[in-house]
DNA sequence: ACCTGAACACCGTTCAAGT
DNA sequence: ACCTGAACACCGTTCAAGT
């Protein structure tokens, strides 16, 4: 019943000819080969229709017109697939010109422009934030969800050419990453990732009045909880840090006076 | 080659008999029957060991001393499994006397053991918290890391009681979670947490020095990058968002006056 | 050079059958 | 009542063979 009821969301399960699934071509006309990147490309719009779970290398090969095994000429394996699906995703920053404009209106409005680029890919690739969240990094200083040498040298790089010093920067970094995480996970999570399962459509009422007599304070506030002020939350918290850092900033550039 | 090599990390593919791998009885004996807590206990203990990957349903079984198939009886499935473990873990808090007093010290102290609790448990399961950040919630409020009816009630009734509105108490409960939720998937993350593959046990230190030389301030600031603040990040990101509730409290009680 | 077919060692899950 | 055995429909991955 769980295996062959439905093949998890409109996957691509169709008939028989898998061949021309996408951009396979007529039989005779020469199909222009795969390389890594549209391996890649194409997995990423498969999670995005899809979600992560149903990727396989099968139903990835058949996405792409072909056998899976044929994939294995272009990654390694699933892991360095999906390890591969994330850099694309990262590398979408660079190309986002409101973001990648070297800091010329100060630190502040580049980390403001930074955060938004992030919480940007992650409202477009809400399947993906999760990988992108939790795949082990590379290096340790390499944290989600950033996970780039090229932008830690270059948040690095507003920062100290701004006045802080090497250690205010790194713990800045440390602060903004881990602010960026946690919100957008939360923010993508609300947003239930994974198509989940919405079994029934009618009954779901009823959890929040059956045992919520157990909980008066989550039933008298649960009008407001139910509320999504991601948006709000994240201008609100990031400005916050912002000022933080602000803070931080000023203090050690005026020595001596602990007030 | 990545099939037979190694079965993951030293999980039991011992020979043939299964049978008495960690329960099982003596052939006679009756074997106390399991059940659900059993099996989800049992599960935990396999994941904190061998990592998440490496649970599958036959495994388990044999963990238990049973067939994979058993287990269908106690769980609904794989998922179900998963979920229960989660669960567990997060359970894990109602027990510890450091968190569950009632907030006799006022609430900045019950936020803060709260949120050494968490991270306790964060640290004791690693493995596991990858999982109990990114399931998908019951219900959008019931956010991770917290995960929990109970503890929401708990929360908003600590606050609340001690002068918060509704509103205030509800913001932070988000500051909150988004904050746990952050700092502690990193912190998870930064130790390995899926027994990365430490391939090569000698070549590491070149990464450090190849291509970091397109990436000079990353190059300084390894040395600062590399160290481990996690404990102090955490207790200083902490004490700064009580601060920050601390205010908004205050500002509250004081109508009218903008300043 | 690139893809396919067949094969292997696993999976999760169901269900009739054993005890 | 609880577990096992056999079966089914899938997986990821390898590799010789096709074109």
């Amino acid at each position: 019943m769980a295996d062959d009821a439905a093949p998890l969301s409109g996957v691509p399960t169709d008939g028989q000819p898998h061949t021309r699934a996408l951009r396979a071509s007529p039989p005779g006309t020469a199909r222009t080969p795969l390389d890594r990147r549209r391996v890649l490309a194409a997995a990423l719009e498969f999670i995005d229709q899809h979600g992560l779970e149903a990727l396989t290398m099968r139903r990835m090969g058949a996405h792409l017109g072909v056998e899976g095994m044929a994939l294995y000429r272009h990654v390694t394996g699933r892991e360095d697939l999906l390890d591969g699906v994330v850099e694309l995703v990262v590398d979408e920053l660079y190309g986002d010109p409101e973001v990648y404009l070297a800091p010329k209106h100060g630190w502040q409005d580049y980390l403001q422009r930074l955060a938004h680029g992030v919480r940007q890919i992650a409202l477009t690739h809400p399947a993906v934030f999760p990988l992108i969240a939790t795949r082990p990094p590379a290096a340790p200083w390499v944290r989600p969800p950033l996970r780039s040498l090229r932008w830690l040298e270059s948040f690095l790089d507003a920062l100290t050419s701004h006045g802080f010093s090497d250690g205010a920067a790194v713990a800045a970094y440390r602060a903004y990453t881990s602010f960026l995480l946690g919100h957008l996970l939360l923010e993508v999570a609300q947003r239930g990732v994974p198509i989940t399962a919405l079994d029934d459509p009618e009954g779901a009422p009823d959890a929040d009045e059956r045992s919520l007599t157990e909980f008066p304070l989550v039933r008298r506030l649960s009008p407001l909880l139910a509320e999504d002020e991601s948006a709000a939350e994240f201008e609100e918290s990031l400005e916050n840090l912002l000022e933080r850092l602000q803070r931080v900033l000023r203090e050690s550039q005026r020595p001596r006076s602990t007030r």
